[in-house]
DNA sequence: TATTATTATTACTACATTTAGAAAATATTG
DNA sequence: CAATATTTTCTAAATGTAGTAATAATAATA
């Protein structure tokens, strides 16, 4: 049984970085997901993230090329591997299959859902 | 925003408890989650996840009825309550919202996926 | 050169998960 | 009754993950 195991946070900058696929670095991650999930996210918790994520082999970085024309620091490019790509699959689908065995009786009987 | 929030193993074990209905317990959810994962589950794990969970009002506990005619310890039963129930629906949607949201060619092109 | 825009990084704090094992409650056996 | 076995909950310490606040690096432009 592999270790594809994700913290939260981690699967969703995961999921943003294939949504971004050839341009997701640290601000397009941010925004991808405050726009997504109206969720705030801070550049510290995504670094970690990142760092994290690369560490494990699901993401690899790359610094942006010369040509860009526009000020600022150099930009760090994020792309998920395929490592990464088993470990978003995975963890979907296990979730999936669980959803799927919840008796209907405990999501149909509660009014307040 | 910061409402629903789970961590991922909370998260698992939130679907666990729903799975179980009535019946879920320590050693019941468990058995559930290995069986379902394949994943090896500790007590001492499941307990402070159980105990965050109740604090968030999204597990409410019970104590097992005198009648139950075993060995041991009482039994603590575990009901998702309906917060716990929009806690994992939440979850759920907000993935497959950005899952539907990744280029299809970065699903299909690598080959080793 | 100084200022400003853009981005990455660091240091620190808080929260979540895991591990290893102790302790509680009950039944069964000698 | 006392001792032991069974079933389960609970504790404490260590590690992993996430969030906050401030700082540093790079480049364009005034």
């Amino acid at each position: 049984m592999k270790k594809y195991q994700l913290g939260e946070f981690e699967e969703i900058v995961l999921l943003a970085t294939a949504i971004l696929h050839r341009s997701a670095y640290g601000v397009s991650i941010k925004d991808e997901i405050e726009t997504q999930l109206g969720r705030e996210v801070s550049f510290g918790a995504l670094h970690t993230a990142l760092l994290r994520l690369e560490k494990k082999g699901y993401v690899r970085s790359s610094s942006g090329e010369a040509t860009e024309e526009r000020a600022g620091r150099p930009r760090k490019y994020y792309d998920i591997t395929a490592m990464g790509k088993k470990a978003i699959a995975y963890a979907r689908e296990s979730r999936e299959k669980m959803w799927k065995a919840i008796p209907k009786v405990v999501l149909k009987l509660s009014r307040d859902f």
